[in-house]
RNA sequence: GGCGAGGUAGCUCAGUUGGUUAGAGCACAGGAUUCAUAACCCUGAGGUCACGAGUUCAAAUCUCGUUCUCGCUACCA
């Protein structure tokens, strides 16, 4: 394969609405940075973007919460992240942030763009809109109760308690967050990128050109989307905060946060040529840069349909690869913020990496364990046992002993310096030793290249292991003992440490993209420059000069201790627990009333006049056959008896009765209900249900028997 | 309900186009050793390859069905 002319690199741009955790660190951002540290020590050109999605709904939402502004609480996290980033070695070139003039200005001129070409078209819709507030109500901006847990702070696009996406529709009693009150429907209109003009340039891209060198789950997710049908996506949003969207018609409506983030890429490139006097065209523009996008699994979609159709019609690049991961789970369980069940890297930078605790060197424990269990091709999972284990088991046990070993020996048997090498006494161990380690980069270059980091860090540790057994065979402290009877122990001492030494050097060329504070602290202890750290030096047996003296032996890492262990577990299980009763307390309270503002009233609609009740025609029917829907988990096909005809009425009611149960029942029917269709059948009508506090639905009926037909009012 | 990805040793995972007794690391057991952070090194035990059927001389691998996990998606007028 030729090699391109450069790089550019990304990471999924991290939500700057709180702090992130590790699962975060092992998705998208550890695996981008041991590809990128590889990169540059090929002397690639190459440049590694990322920064802070600041727009979209969730920011202005939390800030009303805590009372505050958006910006305040970008302004919060923004810096803590970048921090965070850093002192767990993920190295951007830059890490920019969406609220940026530089880049309103690059997402702008990107939206008018595609609109001047006639990429985007507009459509006229219904949304929530609260009348007091005088403002329609994005999806997080409604609140109600989950239709699948029963929840009662669910959001409109998702609920936080059990997990599952959400449309403001399924709410059950929606209300607006801003004035407490029920919404209404409004008429508004908003840009859409038409997503089904582009089928044909997906299914060639995507299903002919990258089938076999793309991971199969994200190949499969996006036919998966593909054949489902594309359809036009919104890109604009009633809401103030945001980029605004640039040309006539779009006041008071921002771009939406999934079009404006991932052109973050681009503006981030752009500050970063500013920063280094470059220039930042040939990244997004020139066919001879690779583009690779280093995300987790939910962010597929956008990176592999919606971006690169918006990439296309803008004349940029497309990706060369879009290496997702899945998810890593944590003991057991999804790892989520919101239920306290995960370790923020704010937390374990705070706890683990203080200088009397290891300092960095347990930044580079973590992304040793998260890189071994690096989700690649399934879900996988952290356990603090499993750190523990692959810490003490591998790291230290394998990898720093050996350079350990090797360092006090030279102390000992050579005076602290890069002994001699006796060419007539080298043997075939040392000759195969050489060539393992011609054989490991081989392999790692090879592992690195396809992605497949955390196959290629078992390398590196192999490598290690190569070189304990070396030493062991030679047993230079044997040799040692006799070495004023043996004339030619000295000779085999030197030889076997000077092996075990240029071993060392290797080691670190390799472990670098790796574990890069280890690397450099390799270096301390070799006394030579960053500059060995080039992978075209790995593979050679020269990188020490003979004679030359090195420090002191000093440990790469200490041990984890059990009880350290035992006392992470019981915080996570605590915290777990602290924020599980909370949310029951939420829960509970909305018990009585299906849902409540801060009253604990279900708020009243607002007031209409007789003649809007005038115009529904509420009548008595009986149900006299009923059946589930094919293919549909909540409708029943209900036949209803009005007396003067029968209706076919859809309800989604299937989880709450057996079909069987419910004929010969008398229901009310709202009849003059425009007909809709569902799962394929027409809806003729309506059935009015009522509902109590555990979510439980009851038939409004008349009190006895009547005749089918009959009128309400 | 539809689609996608997965289910291989106690744990974390490999298994290329179907081909001898299914592999690795950790953990475990035994041995050897002491230069080293009770570390290293050697040996060993371990699996009906989720389940059932089919194709084949031959299936972890191909086909069909069932089941479990994760993700996306549809349905509550």
């Amino acid at each position: 394969m030729k090699t391109p002319k450069r790089y550019l690199i990304t990471a999924a741009l991290p939500y700057a609405n709180g702090l992130k955790h590790i699962g975060h660190l092992a998705g998208a951002y550890l695996p981008a940075d041991i590809y990128v540290r590889y990169l540059k020590a090929q002397k690639r050109e190459v440049v590694f973007v990322c920064g802070s999605d600041e727009h979209g709904t969730a920011i202005p939402i939390q800030a009303t919460k805590e009372g505050t502004t958006a910006q305040a609480i970008i302004d919060k996290y923004h810096p803590i992240i970048e921090q965070n980033f850093k002192d767990l070695g993920i190295a951007f070139d830059i890490y920019h942030r969406t609220s940026d003039p530089l880049h309103h200005e690059t997402a702008s001129e990107f939206f008018k763009d595609l609109e001047s070409n006639g990429d985007l078209e507009t459509k006229t819709t219904q949304q929530y809109f609260d009348t007091q507030a005088n403002s329609f109500l994005a999806d997080r901006y409604i609140k109600g109760t989950c239709p699948s847990c029963g929840y009662s702070e669910a959001y409109g696009d998702q609920c936080e308690k059990c997990g599952k996406s959400l449309s403001p529709e399924e709410l059950i009693n929606p209300l607006s967050t801003l004035s407490g009150n029920a919404p209404i429907k409004k008429e508004t209109t908003h840009w859409y990128l038409p997503l089904n003009r582009h089928e044909d340039f997906l299914r060639k891209w995507l299903l002919e050109e990258h089938t076999s060198d793309w991971r199969p789950a994200v190949i499969g997710q996006c036919k998966s989307w593909i054949d489902g049908g594309l359809q036009a996506r919104a890109v604009t949003r009633d809401l103030d905060w945001g980029v605004k969207v640039p040309v006539t018609g779009g006041d008071g409506k921002v771009l939406y946060v999934w079009f404006d983030a991932p052109i973050g890429y681009i503006s981030a490139t752009k500050q970063w040529a500013i920063n280094n006097n470059k220039d930042w065209n040939p990244y997004w523009n020139d066919p001879e840069t690779k583009l690779v996008h280093f995300i987790g699994k939910d962010n597929i979609v956008f990176h592999c349909i919606i971006f690169p159709v918006m990439l296309k019609l803008h004349g940029n690049i497309l990706p060369e690869n879009v290496p997702a991961n899945e998810f890593m789970n944590l003991e057991g369980d999804k790892m989520s913020t919101s239920r306290g069940w995960s370790i923020e890297m704010d937390d374990y930078i705070n706890k683990w990496i203080k200088k009397e605790n290891g300092g960095e060197s347990l930044a580079d424990c973590l992304r040793f364990y998260l890189n071994s269990i690096s989700p690649e091709s399934k879900d996988s999972e952290f356990t603090w046992k499993g750190f523990q284990d692959a810490v003490n088991g591998e790291l230290v046990s394998i990898f720093a002993n050996y350079v350990n070993r090797t360092w006090v020996l030279m102390h000992k048997l050579c005076k602290g310096k890069v002994p001699k090498i006796h060419t007539e006494f080298l043997d075939d161990d040392d000759n195969a030793l050489l060539l393992s380690v011609k054989e490991t980069k081989e392999k790692i270059t090879a592992l690195l290249e396809q992605y497949k980091f955390r196959d290629a860090q078992f390398e590196v540790v192999n490598l290690a292991r190569l070189g304990n057994q070396y030493m062991q065979k030679k047993e230079p402290w044997i040799l040692a003992k006799n070495i004023e009877t043996n004339p030619t122990a000295q000779a085999k001492i030197d030889n076997c440490i000077h092996g075990c030494l240029q071993l060392t050097a290797n080691l670190a060329i390799l472990i670098n993209p790796f574990l890069p504070f280890t690397a450099k602290k390799m270096c301390h202890l070799m006394k030579v420059v960053d500059k060995m750290l080039e992978w075209e030096n790995a593979g050679n047996f020269n990188l020490l000069k003979m004679g030359y003296s090195l420090r002191p032996p000093e440990l790469l890492f200490r041990k984890i201790e059990d009880e350290e262990i035992a006392a992470e577990l019981a915080e996570l299980k605590a915290n777990a627990e602290a924020k599980k009763t909370k949310m029951e307390n939420t829960t509970n309270a909305a018990e009585g009333a299906a849902a409540k503002n801060e009253n604990g009233i279900t708020p009243l609609k607002p007031e209409i006049v007789f003649d809007d009740f005038g115009k529904i025609d509420l009548r008595v029917g009986t149900i006299i056959e009923a059946k589930k829907v094919e293919k549909a988990d909540k409708l029943l096909a209900l036949i209803v008896d009005l007396g003067f005809e029968k209706r076919t009425i859809l309800s989604g009611i299937a989880m709450h009765f057996n079909p069987e149960d419910i004929i010969g029942k008398q229901v009310t029917i709202v009849a003059n209900l425009a007909p809709r269709k569902m799962r394929g059948i027409e809806s003729q009508g309506m059935i009015l249900m009522a509902e109590d506090a555990q979510g439980k639905l009851y038939f409004v009926s008349p009190s006895e028997a009547i005749a089918s037909g009959s009128t309400i009012a």
